[in-house]
DNA sequence: GCGGTGTGCTGCCATTTCGGCATCGCCCGT
DNA sequence: ACGGGCGATGCCGAAATGGCAGCACACCGC
C-alpha cells in the first residue's frame, strides 16, 4: 500500500549508504539514488548530506525519518488489527526482554500463546541495558520484560511483579544456608558474572565504594546458559532473579538467597510498553499471558522455597 | 511522496462513492476503483460494503481509514517542521473556534500572526457543538478555541482563561444597571438568540425546569453579525461572552451584564487540542499568540468595565 | 604514482504500473 | 420499460519504475 520510496529512505538511513541499502533491498542502486533525488525534490531541502563514504540523514532527513518509520511501524499494526477482525489473532509481536526471562521463562510463554493462536508470530531479543530505552522508543518493539527502573523516560509500566535479585548457588555451598546475604558478605567467595549486561555493575560500584572489598569473578560469560552449568557445577555464585532457574530451585539442584541490598531486594520485573503506543491484538495476547504466568509465579519471584516441595499452593 | 492510493481511499471514504470521489480528484473512476480494487486484494479482506447508491467502509476498512487519515495528517505537520527548520515558520494551521471568538477576536490574531509569519497559512472553521468531540479528535485540525467543556474526552486543555457568560443590551435597557443577573429575571424581557448553537441550552433547561418560566425569544439566527445589529438596534437581550463584542462595550455602546448561573459566571475558555497530537510549529506559534491576546483581555473576559473609559488599565 | 575499491550520480532501455475512455451488468425510482 | 445512478472490466496510450552500464570522484595499499 504505502509507497516504496519509504522503504528505501528507511534503510537508505539505516544503512548509510545508498549501495548498501539497494543491495539488501535487492534492486538496482540507481533505482533508490532517483527515489531519494526525487523525494529531496519534492520536500524543497535536502534528506542526506553525502560524504566520501556515504550519507548521513540531515536535520530535515531526521524529521522525515520519523514520520517514515512511525508510519510503517503504524501501517504493521493495523494489518494486524485488520487481520485479527474475524476473531483468529495473528501478526507479529515483537518483544525485548532480559536474557534470565528469555531462557527459560518466555519460551514457554512463547511455546503456550503460539499453540493457541498459530497465526502469531514472535519477535522476541535480548538487548543490551543501554540500548532498552532507544529499543522501546523507537517504535520498532511492542513492550519489553525488563526490570523496572525509573530513570525510562517515555515508558509506561502497565504491569510489574516484584522479584529479588540474589545470590544463587548450589545447596552443598557454605553460604546457602543464609536467609538472606549481603554483596560484601559475597566478598572472598568466587562468583560468576554477566558480562556489563545490568544494574548490577552500578550498585556494586556504590557497595564497594567505601571499602576497598571486590567480588572476584571466577568466571565471567555472557551467556546464561553457560552460567547456569558453572554454577551448577559448583564453582562460584551468581546474582541473578530466581525466575531463569525456577526448575532448578524446585528441584533443590539450586539455592536462591535474597541479597539484602535495597533496590535489588525489592526489584520488580514488568511489562514496559513505550508511551502513547498502541498495542496490536498479538501484542496484547502476549501481554495478557506473560501477566498471567508471571502472575502464578509471584511467589517464587519474590521469595523462592529454600528447598523442594511438592505443588505450587 | 505517500502513494496516491491513500488519498483515493480516503476520498471514497469520505465521499461514500467511488464516482464522487473521483471526481472530486479529478481522476476517472475506473482509476479509483481500481486502486481500491487492489488494496483490497493486498489487505485480503474487503475494505467496503457495496450497496446499491455508493460504498461505505466495513470494519476492515474504518481501521485502515483511520491508519490512512493518521499518516495524512503526520505528513502534514512533518513538512510543515521541516519547511520551519529554516527559522520561517511555515504550513497551516487548522483551528476550531467558537464562532463569537471568530467574527472579531480570530481576524485580530490571524492577522498580526500573517503580518509576521507570511509564509503560515490559515484554515478557521465555526464547528457546531455537537460535532467538537469529533473535529477534534479526527485529528483534521490542530486546536480548538472553545469553551471548555469537562465532558470533552481525549481532549487536553493547554490554555485557558476565565470569563462569564452574560446579558448583552443597549445602555438604556431597563436591566442595564444590575451587577447581575439570573436568567429567570431576564423572563420577560425579549430575547435575541443563537439557534441551537451551544451550552445555553442545557443550562437554560435546568433552570427553567422547576418554574414553567420561559425565556421569549423575539429574534432567533445563527449569524452572529445579525444579532449584534439587533442587539444594538435594541431589540432584545443576547447572551454572550463579551469576547466578540469588546469594541462596542468599550465605547459604551453595550452593557455586559455578567450572569448569576455558575457554569455560567465562571466559564472559561481554553485552548482545546487532542490528546497525545504533536503541534506543528505553525500550529505552537498560533498558540502562543492567541494565549497571549486572550491574557491581554483577562479583565475584559471576566468582568468588562460597565462604561466608557480611556486605557486599558 | 597507480590500480583497486568504494561512493553517488546519470543516460539508455525494457518492464511495469497507472490513468482515461468506453462499456457492461446491476439495481432502483419513475 | 426506461433512465440514471452505481461499481467493475477490457483496451490502449502515457507515465513511472527498475536494471545495466558507465561516469566522476575520493580513499587506501602497494
Amino acid at each position: 500500500m504505502h509507497a516504496a520510496v519509504l522503504r528505501y529512505f528507511d534503510h537508505v538511513a539505516r544503512h548509510g549508504s545508498i549501495r548498501k541499502a539497494a543491495d539488501a533491498l535487492s534492486v538496482a542502486s540507481s533505482a533508490v539514488n532517483r527515489q531519494i533525488l526525487r523525494l529531496e525534490d519534492e520536500m524543497g531541502v535536502a534528506l542526506f548530506e553525502r560524504g566520501r563514504s556515504g550519507v548521513r540523514p540531515t536535520a530535515a532527513g531526521e524529521l522525515l525519518l520519523r514520520h517514515v518509520r512511525e508510519t510503517q511501524n503504524e501501517y504493521q499494526r493495523t494489518r494486524a488489527e485488520i487481520a485479527s477482525l474475524g476473531g483468529t489473532v495473528s501478526g507479529d509481536v515483537r518483544i525485548i526482554s532480559l536474557e534470565s526471562m528469555l531462557v527459560r521463562f518466555l519460551p514457554q510463554v512463547v511455546d503456550e500463546v503460539s499453540a493457541r493462536h498459530p497465526k502469531v508470530t514472535f519477535t522476541v531479543l535480548a538487548v543490551h541495558p543501554s540500548e532498552i530505552g532507544e529499543a522501546l522508543r523507537s517504535g520498532d518493539n511492542d513492550f519489553g520484560v525488563l526490570f523496572v527502573d525509573a530513570r525510562h523516560r517515555g515508558v509506561d509500566v502497565i504491569a510489574e511483579f516484584p522479584t529479588s535479585v540474589g545470590a544463587l548457588m548450589r545447596p552443598d555451598h557454605p553460604l546457602a544456608g543464609r536467609k538472606s546475604l549481603t554483596l560484601t558478605e559475597c566478598v572472598g567467595h568466587p562468583v560468576v558474572m554477566l558480562q556489563d549486561r545490568w544494574l548490577l555493575d552500578a550498585i556494586m560500584a556504590m557497595e564497594f565504594s567505601g571499602s576497598g572489598a571486590r567480588l572476584s569473578p571466577r568466571v565471567v560469560s555472557n551467556s546464561i546458559e553457560f552460567m547456569r552449568q558453572v554454577i551448577r557445577s559448583g564453582l562460584g555464585i551468581g546474582f541473578f532473579t530466581p525466575i531463569g532457574f525456577i526448575e532448578e530451585i524446585r528441584r533443590g539442584e539450586l539455592v536462591h538467597v535474597p541479597l539484602a541490598e535495597p533496590g535489588l531486594a525489592q526489584s520488580r520485573i514488568g511489562i514496559l510498553v513505550p508511551r502513547y503506543r498502541r498495542l496490536s491484538p498479538p501484542a496484547r495476547l502476549m501481554i495478557n499471558h506473560i501477566s498471567e504466568r508471571l502472575g502464578a509465579f509471584a511467589d517464587f519471584l519474590a521469595a523462592p522455597p529454600r528447598r523442594r516441595r511438592r505443588g505450587r499452593s
